[in-house]
DNA sequence: CAACCCTAAATTGTCGACAAAGTAGAGTAA
DNA sequence: TTACTCTACTTTGTCGACAATTTAGGGTTG
């Protein structure tokens, strides 16, 4: 899994990958604020690199800002985890429909043994399936829609937002076999070269994810 | 049209919509190099202020950054247009379906109304339609989906990115009578709470849009 | 002549200090 | 008591200077 190719160079990327993970896994509570001065005591470097990763993390959607005032990790909702998936389900059902006719032939076949790969860890009960490997998966199909604007979207913006959510509300549940299935569906799609099929698989795919999510959050 | 309700307070905010105005509309061409002196002599401000501009569009995706070297403006290529076209399908295809479940009757009322206001314009020979009418109506439908993360992606980013394509291949052109029935016919469905089929005409009206441009693009 | 290295200039990254805006609390008047 | 105002303090926004990195040019060597 050797997608994650970003890597810090400047100061303020080290501090921006450090705040970001500290916010999505929750070592800084959602809803807390973000002082400038006290960050740049704690991660030992000057308020100018602070500020710029925090201005990189607005633009993440993981913080809001609000001018002279000052800086808040958002607050997760129930609401706002259906409309990251809304848009899950549609940016992700283009990336499947895109898959299908941009990923290489060698692309597709990796895809395929990765499945396969699964499909013993499931099959010999390991239900670690689910975090590495479902956004392995996914990674993927999204990479092979070969469209920047896309990749940057999601990989940039919602998967952390996602994640997010997952941890903080301890979303790290069933769904492991269906959720199989319907992988290896998308993938025989895309094989096929059926984008329309891609698609509309990826994106029911997405909606199930969501329905069991939501029927969780209302008990 | 009072949508852009986005107003600048800070020095920061008014260098970032002076220079996205700049970028989208030419007047710094696309390619070109963004040195930090020399911008912050010519608006008059500090470096600091100008880093933090550019940070903002380069999250805009409108620049590009590369670490201890620089930002340069980013350059337009047709490929690049046929991208952008395919995340607007998938992401106003969405709006236009959640538009169908959440926009109140007078929303609706109003988009009629709006709709009526391009009929008379069109018959009265203005083909001044297609830049501020279909923009006006694009927007009220990404709005309409009350979909927070949807609403920023389409008019934080693509549609920057959309208007400086625009302007910057000369796209004005045409489509102008066939789109306002494609429009009338969105609305329709808006109107009838079908968000099924809303969402398939967005995407048509759209896929419509990405023909057209191609086929200019390749003549 | 080409390739390499080394130096100097220019540009970006980082820092600490000052300016400006917001916030909380005590005090006063109705 | 309540509401308002003024003041002191805290926090964010902006600035100029210094540090680190890249880039361009000349010079040397094979």
């Amino acid at each position: 899994m050797t997608f994650f190719t970003e890597q810090p160079v400047t100061s303020a990327d080290k501090t921006f990958f450090q705040l970001r993970k500290d916010i999505v896994e929750g070592a800084i509570l959602a809803g807390s604020k973000l002082s400038e001065t006290e960050l740049s005591t704690k991660y030992a470097v000057s308020r100018a690199v602070i500020r710029e990763a925090i201005n990189r993390l607005e633009a993440s959607h993981l913080v809001e800002r609000k001018a002279n005032v000052g800086a808040r990790v958002v607050t997760l909702t129930p609401e706002g985890l259906i409309e990251l998936y809304q848009v899950r389900e549609s940016l992700e059902g283009m990336a499947a429909r895109l898959a299908a006719q941009n990923m290489t032939d060698s692309e597709i076949a990796d895809l395929q043994s990765l499945l396969n790969s699964h499909f013993e860890k499931v099959q010999s009960g390991q239900s670690y399936y689910q975090e590495a490997g479902d956004v392995d998966f996914h990674y993927r199909i999204i990479l092979g829609s070969k469209n920047k604007h896309l990749i940057s979207m999601l990989t940039d913006g919602i998967y952390h937002l996602v994640r997010m959510y997952r941890v903080q509300l301890g979303m790290s549940g069933p769904r492991v076999t269906t959720a199989f299935d319907e992988h290896k569906h998308i993938v025989q799609a895309i094989c096929n070269r059926d984008a329309e099929l891609a698609e509309m698989l990826m994106r029911r795919h997405i909606l199930y994810s969501k329905s069991s999510i939501e029927s969780k959050l209302l008990s």
